[in-house]
DNA sequence: CCCGATAGTTCCATTATTCAGAACTCAATT
DNA sequence: AATTGAGTTCTGAATAATGGAACTATCGGG
C-alpha cells in the first residue's frame, strides 16, 4: 500500500489476486449474501464487507435493483430470484450435461442407484446432473451445489486427471474436514489418486456421510480445461464392496462414452 | 446525445431505465448470453450488445473471470457454471418456498397429481418448486424457469392478486404468443381475471401446451411485495372438468395455509 | 415524553474505473 | 503476397464509484 514496496510482490507469482474492477467487488457482496444461512441486514453485511458504509449501501441498492438480491419485508437482504433464471438457462443448455445425460439415464437403469454427473470448479466439485431411480426428487438440493472434492467419488474421479502440478494446488488450498471417520487426510488422499489412475475408479466408502458408499470415473476434456466425473451412490447396505467392484467397470464405460460424445460434438457447432 | 434536447424526457415520466451502472451493463451481457439458444462468438455478441470491440472486450473478460460465463474451447461464450452455485444456495434458502414446502407436499398426497409453486417476476412467473408423484423428475427443466403469465394457471392467479394499474402495466407489456388453439388474448385474459378475483380460483385448459389442464390459487404477502401461485397440473385425460372444479377448494386452502405460514414467519428472524 | 443508541439513507468533492476508438496481432482465404 | 475477418491491447478522456460526514428514522428504556 505504501510507495516504497510493490517489488517483491510485483512479479505476480501470487496469482489469486481477481481483476474484476467492480464487478468483482459486487460478486464478493453476492457471495456474503448467498453463503450465509439466513438473511443479512445492513450492519450485517457491512461488519463483513469492510466497504465504507455509503459505498456497500449503493452496491446492495445495484444488486437489488438488477434482482440477485432481494429485500425482504424487514429490510434484510437475501438472495434473489432471478440466479434462478439465469441459473436454469444455463443448465438446460450446458453441452457437457447435453452429451452425458442419455449416457447417466443407461447407468441409473442398469444399476438401479442414483447417478451423478459433476464437474470440477476451483478446489470444489459442483453436480451438474443426478438421476434417481424413483424417488421423488429434491433437486436443487444437490443440483449446483458445491461440495468438497477430497470425500466424494466424482471429487476424488476430477482430481485423478489433474496433472501433479495442479493437484498440488488445489490439494494445499483446501481445509480438510473430517465428516465421518472415513474421511481422507491430504496425504491418504495423494495416495489414492495415485490408486485412482492405476484403476480408473474411485470409490467412496462412508467418507462424506456415513451409511452413503459410491463408485465413481474420470470424464475430462483433452485439453484438461475441464475434468469432472460420473458416479454411482446408494446406502452401504446395498452398495457392499463386492457391488462396487462390480459396477467399477460400467461406470468407466459411461465415462468413456461421454468423453467419446464429446469429442464429437454438439462440438464446433453444427 | 446531444445538449440541445434533454428537456422532454428528464421527468423521469420512463421509470423503466435502469440505474445500476456498470453493473447494469454487465447484466445486458449475461443476459444476452443465456438468452441465446448456442454459444456465441465475441462477434455475434458484439453485434447485438453495441458496445465497442475494447470495451465489450474487457467486460466480457471479467464476466469470465468471475465464473459467470464461460470461454468454450473454440472460443465462444457460454454461461458459466457460478451460477448454479449461487442459485441453488438461493432456491435452498428461500423463505417463501420453505413454509410452501410441506403444503406442496400434502397437496400432491390428496391429488396425486404434479403440484407446483411459483412467483411473479416481471412479466413471467418463475416456477420455485415442484412437487411429482412418482415419476423420476427432471427438475431443472421446471424450476427457474421462466413462463409467461397469460397462459399457466399460476400466472393468472398471481395476476389476480394485482391492483388494476399494475395488472394493466404488465398486460401491455406483454406479447400474447398463440402457444394453442385456446391460448388466451388481452381481452380474455382481463376477463378471466375478474372471474379469478370472485372465485378465488385460476384455470388452465391446454392454454399453454394441448393435453395439460391445471387448477391453481393465488398466494400474496399482505403488501404484495410479492405474488405467486400454487396449481395442481395434469394431463386432461384424468383432470377433467369436474376434477378441476374438485380440486378448485383444496388448492385454495392450500394457498391460504401458506399465506398464514408467511405471515407467522420464518418471519422476523428466529 | 424525551434521551441516547442503533440502523439505515443521502450528499458531494475526490479518485479510480470504465470507455471508445484506433492500432495491432494472428490466422485463414484467395 | 495481399486481403479479410476475428480477437486483443493500448491510450487519454469521460464517467461512475468511492468514502467520509451529515442527516433521518426507529427502537428501548428511564
Amino acid at each position: 500500500m505504501s510507495a516504497t514496496d510493490g517489488d517483491i510482490m510485483d512479479k505476480n507469482e501470487s496469482a489469486d489476486k481477481r481483476e474484476t474492477g467492480t464487478l468483482g467487488k459486487l460478486m464478493v457482496l453476492l457471495d456474503i449474501v448467498t453463503h450465509a444461512d439466513s438473511p443479512m441486514r445492513f450492519t450485517d453485511i457491512l461488519a463483513v464487507a469492510g466497504q465504507p458504509r455509503g459505498t456497500l449501501h449503493r452496491q446492495l441498492g445495484h444488486l437489488t435493483e438488477e434482482g440477485l438480491l432481494e429485500v425482504l419485508a424487514d429490510g434484510r437482504y437475501a438472495p434473489g430470484l432471478r440466479l434462478l433464471d439465469l441459473a436454469s438457462r444455463s443448465w438446460a443448455r450446458n453441452e457437457f450435461r447435453l452429451i452425458a445425460e442419455p449416457h447417466l439415464n443407461a447407468l441409473q437403469q442398469l444399476t438401479g442407484e442414483t447417478v451423478h454427473l459433476g464437474v470440477l470448479r476451483g478446489a470444489s466439485v459442483i453436480y451438474l446432473d443426478k438421476v434417481e431411480g424413483s424417488q421423488p426428487v429434491r433437486m436443487y438440493s444437490q443440483i449446483g451445489n458445491a461440495s468438497p472434492i477430497y470425500c466424494t467419488g466424482v471429487g476424488k474421479a476430477a482430481l485423478s486427471a489433474l496433472p501433479d502440478e495442479r493437484l498440488d494446488a488445489i490439494i494445499s488450498s483446501v481445509s480438510f474436514q473430517r465428516f465421518t471417520e472415513h474421511t481422507l487426510t491430504p496425504e491418504t488422499l495423494r495416495r489414492e489418486i495415485s490408486d485412482i489412475r492405476h484403476s480408473g475408479n474411485a470409490f467412496d466408502r462412508e467418507e462424506h456421510e456415513v451409511g452413503i458408499r459410491c463408485v465413481a470415473a474420470p470424464v475430462y476434456s483433452e485439453d484438461l480445461s475441464f475434468v469432472g466425473g460420473v458416479s454411482v451412490t446408494g446406502p452401504a447396505y446395498r452398495l457392499t464392496f463386492e457391488r462396487l467392484e462390480e459396477w467399477a467397470l460400467p461406470v468407466r464405460r459411461a465415462a468413456e462414452s461421454i468423453m467419446s460424445g464429446m469429442r464429437i460434438g454438439l462440438g464446433p457447432r453444427r
